[in-house]
DNA sequence: CGCTTTATCAACTAGATGGTTGTAAACGTA
DNA sequence: TACGTTTACAACCATCTAGTTGATAAAGCG
């Protein structure tokens, strides 16, 4: 996979999870697979509106369908929403080690003006 | 914080992360305080533009900027980070609790079949 | 005082998103 | 066969988004 398509598949992901009925359906998710009219249940949107959400999951690869005659079960797939968790603590990390990294120089030098210039990195 | 403002929270910091020049400028951040046109610079877009995805990473809380002369350096708030990865990794681990507990049954039961009732939870 | 740098605000456009309704396909059952 | 259930697809609409250009404000410098 390359970066730009690494890159559209974080878009999406994102993306799906910016909206709380797609949250709320992988809440539901997390508990185990359910049809679109179950999913539908709890929201006040049509099925079909319900439906067009679990095409936005499924493009960003959180969920999968299987078919069970008419039925389309719909499951999580864990290992996406690891991805992001990824990205995210990625940089979270970077951000906290660099935090460390002025607290030891701010308690080695003694001198409140020289943080200034350290944050500069 | 009721729930609505929360979930208002998390609609948009999930939003705000569906694109790859406001990743990338929290990826440049996590290394230290960043000017807009600083923040800019690796990007084809005008800092105007660049101006208003700060204004959407603000609004979700991700960044703050503080003010120094005609310059508003732009930081990161890593706490906000932290509360997308809260959320993820509580659905991904009732995920995988099930999932556990799934294989324990099978292991028990020895039954290949079991398996699909099983599966409905 | 002008000039430059830095950044924001306002208005606009093309395109995407979230919802609807209507139609139709796939499947089990009477 | 006909019927009900479940789901998807297409068309449509209101709203939002990401980018642009142009004007403006704030601060430092000649």
């Amino acid at each position: 996979m390359d970066a730009a398509a690494a890159d559209d598949r974080l878009d999406r992901a994102f993306m799906a999870l910016a909206d709380p009925v797609r949250r709320g359906i992988v809440a539901r998710l997390s508990r185990g697979p359910a049809t679109v009219t179950e999913l539908a249940e709890p929201f006040d949107i049509t099925t079909q509106g319900v439906s067009k959400h679990i095409q936005v999951l499924e493009s960003a690869g959180l969920v999968t369908r299987s078919r069970d005659a008419q039925r389309r079960p719909v499951h999580l797939d864990a290992a996406a929403l690891e991805t992001l968790t990824e990205w995210i603590d990625r940089y979270r990390l970077i951000h906290e080690q660099r935090f460390r990294r002025l607290d030891a120089l701010l308690a080695s030098a003694d001198g409140g003006d020289a943080a200034a210039s350290a944050g500069q990195d």
